[in-house]
DNA sequence: GGAATAGTGTCTCTGAGACAGTATAGT
DNA sequence: ACTATACTGTCTCAGAGACACTATTCC
């Protein structure tokens, strides 16, 4: 291969996939693209890195500005997406992120943040007519679901998709939304709260709803649950 | 931020770490730096992602044209690595890459490929005095022997790692290399026949060595295997 | 009390692991 | 015969899932 001046140039940006459970259903935070390329299409947030910044803390920019959400409790690499056609603009490599955050209301824009909000994943994964995604998005939010539902087999991701304390209901309510199963609430309960390091007690209880109270948990400290939870049906 | 002449300009280039299991311990493929930075230093195959080129096709022609390996049944990304000062020559980003091949004896080269050849993955992740690799490539070594450890639980990676047709103790033999324990030979033959889609019989047994002669396998279409095997320790 | 949700008890079945026992090759 | 490896049988124990039952709140 021959360039008539040293190597390639490229251009590299971020592109980050926050993913929330809301309504029961898992949502991705988009935002309306505001200029060519694919200009008013949804899009994630993200664009170019900095000449001396770090990939991560790009994307942690990025999903600052454009959209104002600060500091998810989980943000980890997802994939790198760089087919030579990908952006019209000329070569570009895209890394992408993966966060996760609580339910946090409506995603309420400073700046560009403006025409940033949550959509429902399944609109744009379903398989008649899927809405679309600007670049190559739609294969990225597919490898975030993905992800995110293998995950929470044997890891305590789940927890970071509830606020810092939550109750064993809401947390079965995350997998529920994100596997799309039903899952029996005795046996949850059971299961998480023997795992170990999975879920600390905090002594408080939740209130306000119909029923009885329940204990309000706190994530524990381990990295991995054993035993995984298992999802028997292909991911 | 501002930049003198629009978006700020990269470098990409790839970098395949490519797993093997000989002489029953885990192996990577590594080449010795013909050129600076890190003359003589040992780094995996890889280089500058052409203009036109996916990057996926990228790291095929690396391991090819640096190694002779041709087409290793598995190949997948791992992560990109593009911390600002990882290179010396300016900001570089790098994809690396997992391949997975079958032991094939001694890596002998063509053209540049004199110098690679297999290394024992544990001395470079030893806790005490580890060998030195080139850039950031130890991070990188570390994350794909944890991803290709957690792989094996769930997934049927670990027949990429022998040839076409194998007996159940070669693929023992994987597991125990890599996970770095001892499996019950009966209980692991139980379970991994009875794993759905995991293993197709061939019919034909093997020969030559002592003992009575096993039942070769193929790999079967399976993604993913269930029940899983399951590795207690922390990965 | 009735409805609703939280949480426990208990039974059954499957699978993991320990390990004895059988099968089939080389020497 | 002896050894080495392949494979099967069997026992025990842990955990998943089904589901009955108890506990605690709001109405």
């Amino acid at each position: 291969m021959v360039y008539t001046s040293g190597y390639p140039i490229f251009s590299v940006t971020v592109d980050v996939v926050c993913l929330t459970v809301r309504d029961g259903e898992l949502q991705v935070l988009l935002v309306e693209r505001g200029g060519e390329p694919f200009e008013g299409e949804l899009a994630f947030p993200g664009g170019f890195v900095g000449v001396n910044e770090d990939l991560e803390d790009a994307a942690r920019r990025e999903l600052l500005e454009e959209t104002n959400v600060d500091a998810p409790p989980f943000l980890e690499q997802l994939k790198t997406y760089g087919q030579p056609d990908r952006d019209p603009r000329g070569r570009t490599v895209s890394v992408a992120y993966l966060a996760v955050a609580p339910d946090m209301g409506d995603a309420r824009g400073g700046s560009d943040a403006a025409a940033a909000d949550w959509y429902a994943v399944a609109d744009f994964l379903r398989p008649r007519r899927p809405r679309s995604l600007a670049f190559d998005h739609h294969e990225i939010l597919r490898d975030a679901v993905r992800r995110t539902r293998g995950r929470l087999e044997y890891s305590p991701l789940a927890t970071t998709f509830c606020r810092p304390e939550f109750t064993i209901a809401d947390l079965r309510g995350v997998y529920e939304a994100i596997w799309g199963v039903r899952l029996d609430p005795a046996n949850f309960h059971r299961k998480v709260t023997k795992a170990e390091g999975f879920l600390v007690e905090t002594g408080r209880t939740s209130e306000g709803g119909p029923g009885r109270p329940a204990q309000l948990y706190r994530r524990g400290r381990a990295e991995r649950i054993y035993p995984p939870l298992n999802l028997e049906q292909s991911v």
